[in-house]
DNA sequence: CGGGACTTTGAGCTTTCTCAACGATGGTGG
DNA sequence: CCACCATCGTTGAGAAAGCTCAAAGTCCCG
């Protein structure tokens, strides 16, 4: 069910209800992200405009090209944001868990498509009623100005990686940075002892996101195991031996 | 004067005045980027925090790891902005000319480099004051956003080019997007005759950008050149002699 | 006119890709 | 419940795109 092949398939959202303030309470992402930069009572105005979907793993949920009627945030799951040459080439620009907004665009029109890579529930907001509800909540406008200028920081970072890392560096680079997202201590306690990490994608999805091969994923991963860094007890789920002699490999920046 | 080697030169940077309003009426970026979100009396407040500096070419003016305290907004000339690995390779994640905004930053580091590729003139914000500009002017804000989206947006495209595109096809890619920004015709007019570009950057910087090397670069403007499609009248000026044949060859998207 | 930096071209090499086969895994139907 | 099948992942061998190293050409300035 995880790993359903990417082919492009019909476009289909389950609306589940609106969502009420209370329900924001319980929310997985109600802590993070754009929810975050509202109190609970503010939070009912954002709840208003908002609706609960479900979308199952491979189910794509946004197709570039097409209007951008919708705003999402990710409140369970992962997500592959990516876009796509005319002959099927992809480029996986990001892989987006809860908390992440997804939506912002130019012109109208989304320039990615996204797809659900686990089950996934998002948030839901119609794009004129939200635009609304930001021109009340300056807070939100900031904050979703935060997450525009992280997204680019974050792009600038992988810009460096597919230019101008090698195979190694980008699996390396991948591994560190996941690391440093699941990581509940951000301040480096974890980077002495191991790690262990959920890699949710497929090898086709890293390939598309570090602009390699799967054979190369696979062969930089063999690779890693093989001098001891790490191991896998199942092929989504890793372990970083020796997590910072893995980030030694990234070829960190200035 | 204007390919200047890009080893870090120490920053200097001169502050020639604090523009009026009426001087920024003259302003070359006055309507286009941030400027043009405001009225010519509301460009009071924000002439107030501005200053006036000059960049020569070849000189950094931002450093990739410092502390964030300006914003930038280019009024005259290129800059090219990059981060930069430990041994010396380098990804420049843009081209940034009049009317280009630079300096958002998280957490209060710049998380990038730029450096004048041409002189440059650039009218310099302190980030408190302007901060404070913003929240009397949500429209300034605004504004910031649809820039950081529009960024991210061609930051995507870059992504799948580094991560998915041949050489020829990063060339020619590059070639049209240029072409596209000079373009007063961005209905496409253009592109049935001859295009007249003048590119700043050096083969060097060009490879930089487009993840390959001068030499690669190089090979990919010769066979352009001996497939009829371009011709160079200077290193530094090119003209599409077809330019619906190169924009046939940049893989277009979906 | 000469020197230095940049660009172009050539030749050989390396990394990664392509193609192919084999192995593992998970879901399905008998 | 187990066997089968489709899909995914791994490994190997050869091919190719792009890189490295080298040398010659061009241009700008002093």
């Amino acid at each position: 069910m995880r790993d359903v092949p990417f082919a492009r398939r019909p476009i289909t959202i389950n609306p589940v209800n609106s969502p009420t303030p209370g329900q924001c309470g319980d929310c997985g992402a109600r802590h993070i992200g754009l929810c975050d930069a509202l109190t609970d009572e503010d939070l009912g105005f954002l709840a208003r405009v908002a609706q609960r979907v479900v979308i199952s793993a491979g189910k794509t949920f946004i197709d570039e090209g097409t209007t951008a009627n919708h705003f999402y945030d990710i409140t369970q799951g992962d997500v592959r944001v990516f876009k796509s040459l005319a002959d099927g080439r992809r480029q996986i620009t990001g892989f987006m868990g809860v908390g992440h907004f997804i939506g912002l665009a130019v012109s109208g029109q989304y320039a990615f498509s996204a797809e659900a890579i686990t089950d996934v529930k998002l948030c839901r907001f119609d794009r004129g009623p939200l635009l609304e509800v930001f021109a009340e909540f300056p807070a939100l406008e900031r904050k979703l100005l935060d997450v525009a200028t992280h997204e680019m920081v974050i792009a600038q970072e992988q810009m460096l990686l597919l230019g101008r890392k090698t195979a190694i560096e980008r699996v390396s680079s991948f591994l560190i940075s996941w690391s440093e997202r699941s990581d509940p201590y951000p301040d480096g306690t974890s980077k002495t002892s191991t790690v262990n990490l959920s890699l949710p994608m497929s090898r086709t999805d890293l390939a598309d996101y570090l602009g390699l091969t799967t054979e190369t994923v696979s062969r930089s991963f063999s690779q890693l195991k093989r001098d001891g860094l790490i191991s896998f007890t199942d092929v989504h789920e890793v372990t970083l031996l020796k997590p910072q002699r893995v980030a030694a490999l990234t070829a960190g920046e200035q």
